[in-house]
RNA sequence: GCCGAUGUAGCUCAGCUGGUAGAGCAGCUGUUUUGUAAACAGCGGGUCGCAGGUUCGAGUCCUGUCAUCGGCUCCA
């Protein structure tokens, strides 16, 4: 779309005059690189001692709105790559030294290219670059492709959003710049419209909403990255794994237990000590020598309840699943809410199958992760996430080729909407990812389906076949929900906290008008009869008013309030409000209390979902 | 783990250049007996994340540490 090349090129003529204005007001300014991303920009820059804050972007944004109104000129030019290292030199700027070295090298900049150059692999057929271009605005010049607009008036909207450490192209032992983070767009209502969905993000950050409403909390005295879930919170947990683990069972997966530690052994069959060793919670029996691990994963687990008995192809598919915790010591700076835990819950299972079981087996889980995000009305898309050319995967190439071959098949015939990814594929085999887009449009990961080859194999896991041969079976290993942790943070930023009625943690609130006794009792035989049909509803009699009482429930977010008073006491009808959001079907207002709780009932039985899921332009304060 | 920012009552936040902590909501008590998004009054609540240091004196300055947030890196 020519629109969007027009943002793409004024993004990035953006970053260009913010490197400007940077240079402007810090003349020892080294300069890394500055490309364009989701909604923006940004410029890395190196400045030595001083250390940039948010409190001076206003000064940088009238410095760039200074150069914008200069209208100065992008004007291109080409120097031949030795000359222009000299420039670099000449310029102090040691970053796009390095950058025109590599180019003049091994014809590319970046990283996972110039590995494959090293090892003299190079597959993009690039040589080594002659001559680059610089685009000149004012008195700063740039090694850059371009394009660019014509001059820096010809921008749009901006606004410098925040700022960060970066890692100079990427690399930890690399030094670490400052990254200055703007977003832009054409016009100023583009830009206000962006920042009112940043605004609405941040109003439905899960970790606000669980504290709001009570889901869930973090202790100091337990550590970081480990969650406490609250009765609110556990509800929710258990309402979404008890689905996804119907699904199982329907599927015909079988429910196994495991322990939570394990001698770490186990992992040096597996191949995850080498990986991820450092990870491990490591934990020491006082009695014996044997040094434990909390489990980081499950499958090692359930590969030994595969091999405690001699298996026949009539067998399979062998198919295990639990929902149980898993532990990884996560370095700390990666931690955060519930999208990042050090405790994660996984909805996981493993099938043991033969080569010609694999597509079935697949196909029937595709189909499970469909029901599953349907249901939750989120939509999906799937990455194939392949191995790349690093040595980072274990197991024979050809089987990994076959492999990726049967997913790219996979998602064809079960007609997925999908994109490949290489690099992005467990050390043991290639995967399906799914991602969800939430109701603000943001994607994540969340279900996966991975074929492996080789645990069979460090497991020497066999079935006897129809010929009496030994047979490696294949491994199909998947999550619906993934981590039940960080798939409630995705939940309840897709939500908001408004659930459907088969997760709302309360689905029905009970207010009386008065504290009389016939009122309370009155009150208390229907949360009785609630019961009775399993569903969850609380009881508000406080010395309140009326509208304060229905405030807070609406607050609370809980789907149908009723008003109990002397009207409903009388002709035993209640009139249920019904939370905001939720659709309305004609003919549910009146009703006797049995025909209420029975809806309700079975809309939390069917999970149905009354609620539309978009941006409710802030529904709840008005 | 790395860079930067932040940490004051259960929550949201105020507390100027160091002089010994305050509001709203929530909670509790009382009055009120309430009709679909906030009745009224009173009360309780903080070793200012923690530990050192500077100072006559530290919520305020310095150092360390823990935690949180924004990114980077990583993610079986």
């Amino acid at each position: 779309m020519a629109d969007q090349d027009d943002l793409y090129v004024m993004r990035h003529s953006l970053a260009h005059i913010l490197a400007t204005a940077i240079q402007h007001q810090y003349p020892n300014a080294k300069f890394g690189v500055g490309p364009v991303v989701d909604n923006g920009f940004y410029y890395d820059i190196d400045l030595g001692d001083t250390k940039l804050s948010e409190d001076d972007f206003e000064r940088l944004e009238q410095e760039m709105r200074k150069i914008i109104k200069a209208d100065y000129p992008f004007e291109r030019s080409e120097k031949p790559i030795d000359e222009a290292i000299a420039w670099a030199k000449d310029a102090k700027q040691p970053y796009k030294e390095e950058l025109l070295n590599d180019l003049k090298r091994a014809g590319t900049t970046i990283a996972k290219e110039l590995d494959a150059a090293e090892l003299g692999t190079i597959t993009n057929g690039e040589a080594a670059v002659e001559a680059v271009s610089f685009y000149t605005d004012g008195d700063f010049t740039d090694l850059c492709r371009g394009p660019h607009v014509q001059s820096t008036g010809k921008v749009g909207a901006f606004k410098l959003q925040r700022i960060s450490g970066a890692y100079w192209r990427g690399n930890d032992k690399n030094p670490q710049m400052q990254r200055i983070y703007g977003i832009a767009f054409s016009t100023i209502e583009q830009l206000e419209k962006q920042l009112h969905l940043l605004e609405e993000a941040r109003s439905r950050d899960h970790r606000k909403i669980g504290r709001e409403m009570d889901l869930f909390v973090f202790s100091d005295r337990i550590g970081s990255g480990l969650p406490l879930f609250t009765p609110r919170g556990t509800v929710l947990r258990e309402e979404l794994s008890r689905f996804a683990e119907s699904l199982r069972r329907d599927a015909g997966f079988d429910r196994v237990a495991i322990p939570h530690i394990t001698k770490t052994e186990l992992y040096k069959v597996s191949g995850h000590w080498d990986k991820f060793g450092d990870e491990l919670f490591l934990v020491q029996s006082q009695e014996t020598s044997d040094q434990f691990a909390l489990k980081p994963m499950n499958c090692p687990h359930h590969n030994e309840i595969f091999a405690s008995l001699p298996r026949s192809y009539r067998d399979l598919p062998i198919k295990y699943f639990e929902t149980t915790t898993v532990y990884r010591d996560e370095k700390t700076g990666e931690l955060g809410g519930l999208s990042r835990v050090r405790s994660i819950t996984q909805d996981d299972s493993h099938a043991y199958c033969r080569r010609d079981q694999i597509e079935a087996v697949v196909a029937g889980l595709i189909n499970d992760v469909h029901t599953l995000y349907t249901t939750l009305g989120m939509t999906l898309r799937a990455r194939l996430s392949f191995r790349d050319d690093s040595n980072k995967y274990l197991g024979d190439p050809s089987l990994w080729n076959e492999a990726q071959e049967t997913i790219r098949n996979l998602a064809t015939t079960n007609e997925l909407d999908y994109f490949e990814a290489a690099g992005e594929a467990a050390f043991y085999g290639p995967k399906i990812d799914f991602m969800a887009t939430d109701a603000l449009e943001r994607e994540h990961q969340v279900a996966t389906v991975q074929l492996d080859f080789v645990q069979p194999e460090r497991f020497n896991l066999v079935y006897t076949a129809d010929d009496g041969s030994e047979q490696r079976p294949v491994i199909v290993h998947c999550a619906l929900l993934g981590s039940i942790e960080r798939f409630l943070s995705v939940y309840i930023e897709h939500t908001a906290g408004r659930f459907p009625v088969w997760v709302a943690p309360e689905q029905v609130r009970i207010i009386t008008v008065n504290q009389e006794d016939k009122t309370v009792a009155f009150a208390e035989n229907i949360a009785a009869q609630a019961k009775e049909l399993g569903l969850r509803l609380v009881v508000d009699n406080s010395n309140e008013s009326v509208g304060k009482k229905i405030r807070a429930a609406e607050l609370a977010k809980v789907p149908y309030t009723v008003v109990i008073g002397e009207k409903e006491m009388t002709s035993e009808q209640v009139n249920p409000r019904i939370r905001k959001d939720m659709v309305v079907n004609e003919g549910e207002q009146l009703c006797s209390v049995e025909e209420f709780l029975k809806t309700v009932a079975n809309e939390a039985k069917a999970r149905v979902s009354k609620t539309s899921l978009g941006a409710h332009e802030h529904a709840d304060r008005k």
